[in-house]
RNA sequence: GUGGGUGUAGCUCAGUUGGUUAGAGCGUCUGGUUGUGGCCCAGAAGGUCAUGGGUUCAAAUCCCAUCACUCACCCCA
């Protein structure tokens, strides 16, 4: 038997309600806070990634689904949104039709790791992107729409997380300081460590490693080394989220792991997941659209992922959803009205009724079982006398009551279904 | 890529120190008189015990390998 690709997911039915459920409460949040919905392909030049999200990240160095095409193009499934929304903006020129470009998605995403729980290779994620401004009032709106958007779905378990990372010459500028700092204290490190010191110095902050965090404690932070500029930035976008009672907290520490980042950073937690604990991440990119080679739109943005949203919410024991149901269910009485009997049901199904009936010749019985495990409000039994008659029986599931209904008018059968 | 755990019916799981035709609950299907659901009752279908080797008179049970799933590291949504 073939079976789905590792790290892949078939949604059935029984769980897609909940999908449909949070896609829909996405699009509403999203859509008052005036963002317009944009699709972008599922697969993009490779170099786009590349070049956006850095070389030298996970991401592209290590997780991308990447192949070479039949004219020999290198192909890459997307592994997250920001970069193909700019490169979007930038082909169709929507930065001179609108000053300001406010876009969201929901869309699939592809990274080949090793899954575990929250962590797919195709995964789903919803975001939003804000092009066109340096204001730091969009910085706090992704966030805010973020937080909205779990507490609605009563999210308990919830932590928000900021930080600033400046301009990319004080982030170097401080990388040689922390090295310096860390330079005779390499031997001490743990195994991980060490090569982040070469790699990735500013991660040694969140390693679980306790002798790495005894060394950490005392090392020179980044907020320290920021301008002026910046910071003042990242106190408005604090003060904004003060004033839209969104609680935070300030993590001097909380990098990540895209390059493209300038200033405000953001994460919220979860508790009620594994330890793939973010619900959804995001930041400023001023400086994005130039590293793509196009003109200079500044950007912040934000993305979720759904599958760890969910997750929470069932290990909240939240999002219970009502169980489904159908209209009605026409019950075949006369083995030899098995035509007219659907041509009933679809006439009810024309009027825009949920409508089910049998398929396989049952007994009657049979198919009142089946009318009762879809859940269904009304049975009309069709057949026998009342049939020759001109008429049906019009059977409430729910009280057991009986009527003979006239199957001539139509308009008062279907209002007493609705 | 590196570790740990787990693989028995569609689902959730039992299966005693290796010992006859492999079990339960739920679900599915049929029936409980001629045209009526839920509850109840009766019955049925459904398993190469993940796969391949090995040990043994005998393996779901012990050993090895492979694969899959899962959790964690790394990293991230």
């Amino acid at each position: 038997m073939i079976k789905a690709i590792t790290g892949t997911k078939d949604i059935l039915p029984g769980e897609i309600e909940k999908w449909q459920f949070l896609e829909k409460l996405v699009r509403n949040e999203l859509e008052n806070f005036n963002y317009n919905e944009i699709r972008t392909p599922i697969f993009e030049e490779t170099a786009l990634f590349s070049r956006g999200i850095g070389e030298a990240t996970d991401i592209v160095s290590k997780e991308m689904y990447t192949f070479k095409d039949r004219s020999e193009t290198s192909i890459s499934l997307k592994p997250e949104m920001t970069a193909s929304v700019v490169r979007a903006v930038l082909e169709h020129s929507l930065d001179k039709q609108f000053g300001l470009n406010k876009l969201y998605y929901i869309s699939p995403m592809f990274r080949q790791e090793r899954p575990q729980a929250g962590r797919l290779r195709q995964f789903h994620q919803f975001g939003a992107e804000a092009l066109g401004s340096m204001h730091p009032a969009l910085d706090a709106e992704m966030i805010l729409i973020c937080y909205r958007i779990f507490k609605i779905l009563g999210l308990k378990n919830v932590s928000v997380k900021i930080n600033s990372l400046g301009v990319p010459e004080s982030r170097e500028n401080y990388k040689k300081i922390l090295r310096e700092y860390l330079s005779d204290k390499i031997k001490d490190l743990s195994e991980d460590s060490k090569k982040r010191y070469e790699t990735n110095i500013l991660r040694i902050f969140d390693s679980k490693d306790e002798r790495d965090s005894e060394i950490m404690k005392n090392a020179p932070l980044l907020i320290e080394y920021l301008d002026n500029v910046s910071l003042e930035h990242f106190e408005k976008v604090k003060q904004i989220l003060l004033a839209a009672q969104v609680p935070f907290e300030v993590d001097p520490v909380l990098v990540r792991g895209l390059d493209y980042y300038t200033n405000t950073t953001f994460e919220i937690l979860s508790g009620s997941v594994g330890s793939q604990s973010a619900l959804c991440g995001g930041g400023r990119y001023d400086l994005l659209s130039e590293q793509l080679g196009g003109r200079k739109i500044p950007g912040v943005g934000f993305a979720a992922g759904m599958e760890r949203i969910l997750l929470a919410c069932q290990n909240e024991g939240i999002l219970q959803l009502p169980e489904t149901c159908i209209d009605v269910y026409v019950v075949r009485i006369d083995k030899e009205l098995e035509n007219e009997t659907a041509a009933f049901g679809n006439l009810l199904r024309e009027r825009n009724l949920k409508v089910e009936f049998d398929y396989q010749s049952r007994s009657v019985k049979a198919q009142m079982r089946e009318a009762n495990r879809l859940n269904s409000i009304n049975v009309i039994m069709f057949g026998g006398e009342e049939y020759q008659r001109g008429s049906a029986v019009l059977k409430n599931m729910k009280n057991g009551e009986q009527q003979e209904v006239n199957l001539s008018d139509i308009d008062s059968l279907i209002n007493k279904l609705k």
